[in-house]
DNA sequence: TTAGGATAATTGCAATCGCAACTATCCATA
DNA sequence: TATGGATAGTTGCGATTGCAATTATCCTAA
């Protein structure tokens, strides 16, 4: 059993939460006004452009994203459904199911980039001096790492 | 226009959201686990308890935790459903609407309150110095205060 | 006093989400 | 080579969300 949270960690908490919220918000605000997809669609792009072949499985995708398997296959669908990608069978393994980028959707992903990059530095990045920065990313990777892996979480 | 954001800056922001899916992912499931109700409720019930009369407007409740008003007025129902709040009329604005804590909603909110303060630790703060967290703390501030304001946003 | 525009909250509806089955396939071993 | 248990992905379904009306009330200025 773990001690009561500090005033300043609950405050910590309390302030990243509610600027996840607005800051969020905000973007995808931003992207609708740009007639941009939402933000889910531009990581699974962006997780297939770098992946060797364009290409992940379901699962290691839906790893990629964060996001449970349910919802990725269907995120999968709709970008299917907007040609932005397609799926393909698994050599050795008819189970499995490939989502492989198309030429639209890396065409889309990299339109969409400017965008979204102009949305970080605008909102996030452009207040932050580096030392946050870098304060930011170790913090997070840290918690990140000293989470018990618990993504599939089968009871 | 804003620059492109640096490197850094993006690898924040990734870890940023990377982090917040997986954290709050985490706490849900620890209140679930503990027969709770989801983080929106305690958000409420926090809200109310500390304003003063047990009571908010709607719309300063919608502000408060930070969630659209149809999504609040959805909320409220379902927290007045289960009897931790009531809605009471304004005197003097026929429109408006209070929603006014329960015993009942009180008492849940001091229920849930430990469970929530030991994942905050457990997942969060317990990983973080003081100095980290102070950075945390005022950088999502700053954030905040920079956002014009845009929360109602109407065209 | 009264029309016109703001404001408060709710509602309808389609899209998305989370969870718990379900199907199909794979694999280890007996 | 049969079988029971894992693994991959999908699907059903109820709950939640977001957006655009809608309703009711308030306020201001002619």
């Amino acid at each position: 059993m773990s001690k009561s949270p500090d005033a300043l960690g609950t405050a910590a908490w309390r302030a990243f939460l509610t600027a996840h919220t607005i800051l969020v918000e905000a973007i995808e605000r931003d992207l609708a006004r740009a007639e941009l997809p939402p933000l889910g669609w531009y990581d699974v792009l962006f997780a297939l452009e770098e992946a060797p072949r364009r290409r992940l499985r379901m699962a290691e995708l839906s790893r990629a994203v964060v996001l449970s398997r349910s919802n990725l296959t269907r995120l999968v669908d709709r970008l299917e459904a907007a040609g932005l990608l397609h799926r393909a069978a698994v050599p050795g393994d008819r189970r499995g199911a490939y989502a492989v980028l198309s030429a639209e959707g890396a065409k889309l992903r990299r339109r969409m980039w400017p965008v979204y990059a102009d949305c970080i530095q605008d909102h996030f990045a452009r207040h932050i001096d580096a030392a946050e920065a870098k304060t930011l990313r170790d913090v997070f990777a840290r918690l990140l790492s000293a989470m018990p892996e618990s993504r599939p979480v089968a009871k």
